[in-house]
DNA sequence: TTGCTCGGTTAATGAGCGTTAACGTATGGC
DNA sequence: GCCATACGTTAACGCTCATTAACCGAGCAA
């Protein structure tokens, strides 16, 4: 393992909209096989292949594999973790509105990236013992977020009945890689419908 | 990859409940491991040991790693999909208690097989040709079974709005395996509740 | 007893794969 | 012009791991 300039956080520190860099095309085909087969049922030959260069030749651009996993999982934490903060802020005050805007915010992530969200609940065990740690706490985090809106609009719900109820509908949305039918539009609409209407099955108890 | 006189379908025909054959505990612990840690992370020798034989002592009941993930994932669909016509025959005629049995069903087996669950959409495609095609079929005839029925008390929703519908209420009752908080009896309740709920927004178009 | 089958054991084999070594080549500042 | 750096390449190396070989004891039927 030898070191890298690795920049630990996302590269080009401007947020300019550049052609993608080589390490940012490796991060979206490793994403891609990892969903597909597996971290272990990838080698560093078929993800360089992907980008068009040869196994060993991604040393140059992570560590190791297992970076890439991490970078993956964490990356797709943080931008779960922020993208809901800022929703909660732009509506706060009406809990309604920021349950609809954390719905609609997590449908778009599911469904503009279905490998990443897949990686998220499936290879979360093959990190190293820190990145794990870290990764469980964004998730708790963004949990949290949801959990505190939820219990506002259904106060009658317990703290567990309302966790549940956030991971199920998790597990709802996240349903979404494994379909294709249906277009964009009328998915986005028909998963928001039936998110909002098992959460109101939390008022009808 | 020795011959093994292996019992294609499951072990002592007479359906009594005995012992756990060894061929069961086998089973039973590699689909715990493989729930846990995927297919390929987990190693031969680790499921002898968790079953008190060591590595290659397996072979004396499978003819490989696979064939056990195979046998796996085929008796759990299988065991869906017969549970599932046996639910709508009982109570054929009335779309509504056919919905909610179907419901039960699967959250009575999500509870009770977690990692089963977590395998039947985790490790499929770790399958040889024909045992992948053979668990889609099983899995696609289950849907239908669900779709039928939807589309019966729903007959505003379309094919696929169903189908779309049908795959993410899985997707929910599924999402089980991540938590352990809430007891049984409770999990239930909610998770019926949580189903009906968003199938019920199918209604509400 | 004999000898077959069942269910184990440990040691060897061989492939796959992550990682490292050693080596090239363009490019761009000095 | 020179040389360091960035980015690749191909060829080992070494480890893990599924599978096979070779061997063994306990029942148990004839």
């Amino acid at each position: 393992m030898t070191t890298i300039p690795t920049p630990t956080t996302t590269p080009q520190a401007g947020g300019r909209t550049a052609a993608p860099t080589r390490r940012e095309q490796i991060l979206r085909e490793a994403a891609r096989l990892f969903a597909e087969r597996g971290f272990h049922g990838v080698g560093v030959d078929e993800i360089g292949a992907a980008v068009g260069i040869s196994g060993p030749g991604l040393y140059r651009h992570f560590p190791g594999k297992d970076a890439m996993l991490a970078e993956l999982l964490v990356g797709i934490s943080e931008r779960l973790l922020t993208g809901g903060r800022i929703r909660v802020g732009e509506t706060a005050g009406d809990p309604e509105a920021v349950l609809a805007s954390l719905v609609d915010g997590h449908i778009d992530f599911a469904l503009d990236d279905r490998p990443l969200i897949t990686l998220h609940d499936r290879e979360l065990d093959r990190l190293k013992d820190e990145d794990r740690k870290r990764v469980r706490q964004l998730q708790r985090q963004y949990v949290e977020l949801w959990v505190a809106v939820v219990r506002e609009l259904y106060p009658d719900s317990s703290e567990s009945e309302a966790r549940t109820a956030v991971h199920a509908v998790f597990g709802l949305l996240n349903s979404t890689p494994h379909l294709a039918a249906l277009g964009r539009q009328s998915m986005e609409e028909l998963l928001r419908r039936l998110a909002h209407g098992a959460f109101g099955a939390l008022a009808r108890a």
